[in-house]
DNA sequence: CAGATTTGACCTAG
DNA sequence: CTAGGTCAAATCTG
């Protein structure tokens, strides 16, 4: 079964939008070219489980304003959620039919205390407070999900600054996760990005590194960022994105999916959970759970589709969006103009991450999945 | 072996 | 000329 994936050039992970402010414009992210639920006979049971998901986690959003600054008991609904989905994902997946994708064993054992990783944004004690906070459309979700929200800073609206391109650019600082193991790495973005470049900069105590969009060859996705570490914080990156991506990586394209089962995205988004490469990463474990949301809304209805999108990518960063509620949402998402592949339909299954960071097995699926846009000029 | 990273050389705006 | 940004060959890695 092939999704296919017309994309939008620089749309924004659907996540980020719901990190910022809940915006989230139904008509950019149609449904159509989503894969017909019709198709699937999903356990019935399964499918409870995943309404229960979403009604609780429907419930949890109308609490979230009185809740918000109970984070034992948002972490226990949440917990709730989590355990709703993870048990449609035993029944939708179960251990006795190994994934052939991902290539992995099941390993619904870490599931749950992955799900755990995500306390501690509930616990954090409030967003960037600023009003003026801007997000940059080019950041990937994960980033958002990864980083504390309370140490997350938006150092920068978008600017057009003196660089040599001009052209849009926005700095964040991103703070590396002390839990994480290396250190040396910020949280991922969700996007790929291939490192060209490292300078050591005048005045500047750490190197700074240069990356580019991974897909840069396939796609002509110009999107490039900066990183370096902060003087004075070295457990703190400075993150400055250049571009937009205008490639399908981070945010679908097509692909492949699991062949057999009745389970199909949703048990690819399972198997993120499961057999996450960087395992035990919140931010991985954020992303396949948005994943798990619209991969079981794709096989479910329309209607239920509609609230996966409305439930399945703000209940997390609404987190992140934090106490200020007020504040946080009016934080605004300049979403770029509608211009060509920008008005494409916009998939809700998120599987690229999947193809792109979870498996080393695709060799050159590239080459097959991308033809027409092979023009790769460097190694 | 393909793709990613490293790193010195090169380019260019100021 | 200098510093920041990019290129590309060499090297590494899975």
């Amino acid at each position: 079964m092939h999704v296919l994936a017309a994309h939008p050039a620089a749309a924004p992970p659907l996540a980020f939008l719901a990190a910022a402010g809940g915006v989230l414009d139904h008509h950019r992210y149609s449904t159509k070219e989503l894969t017909p639920p019709t198709t699937t006979t999903m356990d019935s049971n399964a499918l409870r489980q995943i309404e229960e998901g979403f009604r609780l986690a429907r419930e949890l959003m109308e609490e979230l304003p009185a809740a918000q600054n109970e984070p034992a008991y948002l972490a226990d609904r949440c917990h709730g959620i989590a355990q709703a989905y993870v048990a449609a994902i035993r029944m939708l997946h179960p251990p006795a039919n190994p994934p052939t994708h991902f290539g992995g064993s099941s390993q619904h054992d870490r599931v749950i205390p992955q799900l755990d990783l995500l306390r501690p944004f509930l616990s954090a004690p409030s967003a960037p407070s600023s009003s003026s906070t801007a997000f940059p459309h080019n950041l990937g979700r994960h980033q958002l999900l990864a980083a504390d929200p309370s140490s997350f800073v938006v150092n920068a609206s978008p600017v057009v600054a003196g660089t040599r391109e001009g052209g849009e650019r926005m700095t964040i600082m991103v703070p590396t996760q002390a839990t994480a193991g290396n250190a040396d790495q910020p949280p991922d973005d969700g996007y790929t990005w291939r490192k060209y470049g490292q300078k050591d900069i005048l005045g500047s105590r750490y190197p700074r590194s240069y990356y580019r969009c991974t897909h840069k060859n396939y796609y002509g996705c110009e999107a490039k960022k900066k990183m370096q570490r902060l003087d004075d914080d070295p457990f703190t990156y400075e993150v400055t994105y250049c571009g937009n991506h205008t490639c399908l990586t981070s945010t679908t394209p097509l692909l492949t999916l699991p062949a057999a089962g009745p389970a199909t995205a949703a048990s690819t988004a399972a198997n993120m959970l499961s057999n996450s490469p960087t395992g035990g990463s919140a931010a991985v474990l954020a992303a396949a759970s948005q994943d798990l949301f619209m991969a079981a809304a794709a096989e479910h209805s329309a209607p239920a589709l509609s609230t996966a999108i409305q439930l399945g990518i703000s209940w997390m960063p609404s987190a992140l969006v934090g106490s200020s509620a007020g504040e946080g949402s009016s934080a605004q998402v300049n979403v770029p103009a509608a211009s060509g592949r920008d008005t494409a339909e916009y998939p809700v299954m998120d599987l690229a991450d999947a193809m792109f960071n979870s498996t080393s097995s695709g060799g050159s699926s590239m080459d097959a999945i991308f033809p027409a846009h092979h023009d790769r000029r460097d190694s």
